[in-house]
RNA sequence: GGACAGGUGGCCGAGUGGUUAAUGGCAGCAGACUGUAAAUCUGCCCGCGAGAGCGUACGCUGGUUCGAAUCCAGCCCUGUCCA
C-alpha cells in the first residue's frame, strides 16, 4: 500500500508498523492536518532502556514528519502497574519516587524531540493529573458500562496470569480501564488522535478508541510496533550487565555504544532503520556489506545512535575509545578506571575492584578459565600481585577492558 | 471461614530422612574458532578462604532425629473449589 502523508510513508518505510487501526483514515487525517499523537511510558525506573527506543524514535518520526508527539508519563497508571509482560505484580512505588523517575527520564526525551510551545513541539504530560482526580463512583458510572468484564477477561495480559494460575489483582485489573481512559482524556485536553505503542499494547490501544468513540463520538486512531528482538530471539536491551538505559548515569556512553557495536549482523540494517535518522539509501548500501566489511556499519549504527541519545561528544569519545582498545591494543580513555594503591594490589581483587567479577570467587573462575589479562596477557596466577608505575590494562574475556591507573 | 493443591538457587523445574551446595533446562560468564557478529564445541556458574575447610541456602518460626529441602506443629503467602 502506498500512503499519501509523509508520516505513513516515514513510518512504513523505516519498518515502525506492525498493525494500524484505520491505514487510509489516518492516512488522509495526517496528509490534512497536525496529528498529534502520543505514546504512554512506564515511571517505574529512574531511566528508560532500549526497549523503549523503538517508541520514542516512533515520537521523534512523528515531529519529524510535521505532527506534534505528546509524551504520556504512566504516573498515574505506574501507581497501578501494567500487569501485561509480566510474570508477577510489581512493586508499588511512591509518588516521589515516581516524580524523580518522570524528571530523570526527561531528559532523554529532549535530546530526541523539540519541546515547546509551537503547534508541533513536543509537550509532555503526567496521566496522573486526571487520573489522580478520578472519583471511584464517578469512574464505574462513566466508563464503567463501556467495558464487559467478558471482554476485559479475554486479554492476553489477564490470560496468561489466570492459565499460569498467577494472581492477577484487581488493581491490576484496572489498567487497562484506566489506560483507555487516558486516550479519551488526551483527545479532549490536546486534542490527541493518535495512539501508538508497542504490539503488547495493541488491545489497551483499542480499548481507548472504543471508549472515545462511545463517550465523545470522536474518532481516533491506533499504530503499533513491531516486538523487537535481536536476530537470536532475545528482548531487546538486556545485556549481562543488565539493562542497556538510555540515561548516562545510568549507564556509561561507552558501554551505550559498545551495545550497539556488538549488534547480530543480521540486524543491522533494521536497527539503522529505526534507530538512526540515516537516509534510507545510504542505510541500504550498508547493510549490503558483507563478512567483516560489516562492522563498519556496525560503527556507524553505534555512533549514530548515541549521538542520537548521548550527544555528539559522547559518540566520538566512545568511538575513540574503542578503536583505541580495539585495534590499536592500547587504551582509551572512555574506558572504566580503577585506581591501584600505592602498596599495590592482588589481580583478583583488581578485577572485582573494577566491576569485570561480581565476588573474588568470580574473579578465580574467571582466571581458572583463562578468561583475565593483563596488557592482552593471559593471566594463570591468581596469587599476582600487581603494583605498577604505568597504567595497565586489564580484560575480561576479549571485550571487556579496563584501566588499572597507579595511584 | 472451610476443603484441596502449592511456595526450591536469576528464571523454569527435579528431588520427598543420610557423599544434596541440591539432577536437568534456559539465561549468563570464559576458552577454542572468528570479524568486538552468528552458529558450534569445551569449561565455569552461592559467599569467604592460597588450601584443607568454613559460612550461608530450599516461604517463616519452632520441634522430632546422630542427621531434614525432605517428617511434625504453628504461622505467612499463592492458586482452585465451597461458604
Amino acid at each position: 500500500m502506498t500512503y499519501n502523508s509523509t508520516l505513513l510513508r516515514l513510518l512504513d518505510e523505516r519498518g515502525y508498523v506492525h498493525q494500524m487501526t484505520d491505514a487510509e483514515g489516518l492516512d488522509a487525517l495526517a496528509a490534512k492536518q497536525i496529528v498529534p499523537g502520543y505514546i504512554g511510558f512506564d515511571a517505574t525506573a529512574p531511566s528508560l532502556h532500549v526497549g523503549s527506543l523503538v517508541q520514542i524514535m516512533l515520537l521523534r518520526r512523528l515531529q519529524q514528519s510535521g505532527h506534534k508527539p505528546i509524551v504520556v508519563m504512566g504516573g498515574g497508571t505506574t501507581k497501578i502497574g501494567d500487569p501485561s509482560g509480566k510474570d508477577e505484580s510489581r512493586q508499588l512505588l511512591t509518588s516521589e519516587k515516581i516524580d524523580a523517575n518522570i524528571a530523570s527520564i526527561r531528559t532523554v526525551f529532549e535530546r530526541l524531540l523539540t519541546f515547546g510551545d509551537g503547534p508541533t513541539d513536543a509537550v509532555m504530560v503526567n496521566n496522573d493529573d486526571w487520573l489522580s482526580a478520578l472519583g471511584y463512583v464517578e469512574l464505574l458510572r462513566e466508563v464503567g458500562p463501556h467495558f464487559t468484564i467478558n471482554r476485559m477477561l479475554s486479554f492476553d495480559s489477564v490470560k496468561l496470569r489466570l492459565d499460569r494460575e498467577q494472581p492477577l489483582t484487581f488493581l491490576e485489573f484496572n489498567y487497562m480501564i484506566l489506560q483507555a481512559y487516558d486516550f479519551r482524556e488526551l483527545a479532549l485536553r490536546h486534542g490527541c488522535r493518535l495512539q501508538m505503542g508497542g504490539s503488547d499494547q495493541w488491545g489497551n490501544i483499542i480499548n481507548g478508541i472504543e471508549l472515545t468513540r462511545r463517550m465523545e463520538s470522536k474518532e481516533l486512531f491506533g499504530v503499533t510496533t513491531p516486538l523487537l528482538t535481536t536476530a537470536d530471539g532475545a528482548k531487546m536491551g538486556k545485556t549481562a550487565a543488565g539493562a542497556v538505559w538510555l540515561n548516562e548515569d545510568a549507564l556509561p556512553a561507552y558501554d551505550f555504544w559498545q551495545y550497539w557495536r556488538n549488534s547480530d549482523d543480521r540486524d543491522v540494517g533494521k536497527f539503522l532503520r529505526l534507530f538512526t535518522d540515516l537516509p534510507l539509501d545510504e542505510i541500504a548500501r550498508l547493510e549490503m556489506l558483507e563478512g567483516s566489511e560489516i562492522n563498519a556499519a556496525k560503527i556507524v549504527l553505534a555512533n549514530e545512535v548515541t549521538r542520537l541519545c548521548r550527544g555528539d561528544d559522547a559518540a566520538k569519545a566512545a568511538e575513540s575509545t574503542a578503536s583505541a582498545t580495539f585495534a590499536g591494543g592500547g587504551l582509551g580513555a572512555d574506558l572504566p578506571v580503577f585506581v591501584i594503591p600505592a602498596e599495590g594490589i592482588g589481580i583478583v581483587d583488581a578485577l572485582v575492584g573494577i566491576g569485570f567479577a561480581a565476588s573474588k570467587g568470580e574473579a578465580k573462575r574467571l582466571i581458572a578459565g583463562g578468561g583475565a589479562r593483563l596488557d592482552g596477557v593471559s593471566i594463570s596466577d591468581e596469587a599476582l600481585h600487581i603494583s605498577a608505575k604505568n597504567e595497565l590494562r586489564i580484560s575480561s574475556g576479549k571485550k571487556k577492558h579496563g584501566i588499572l591507573r597507579p595511584a
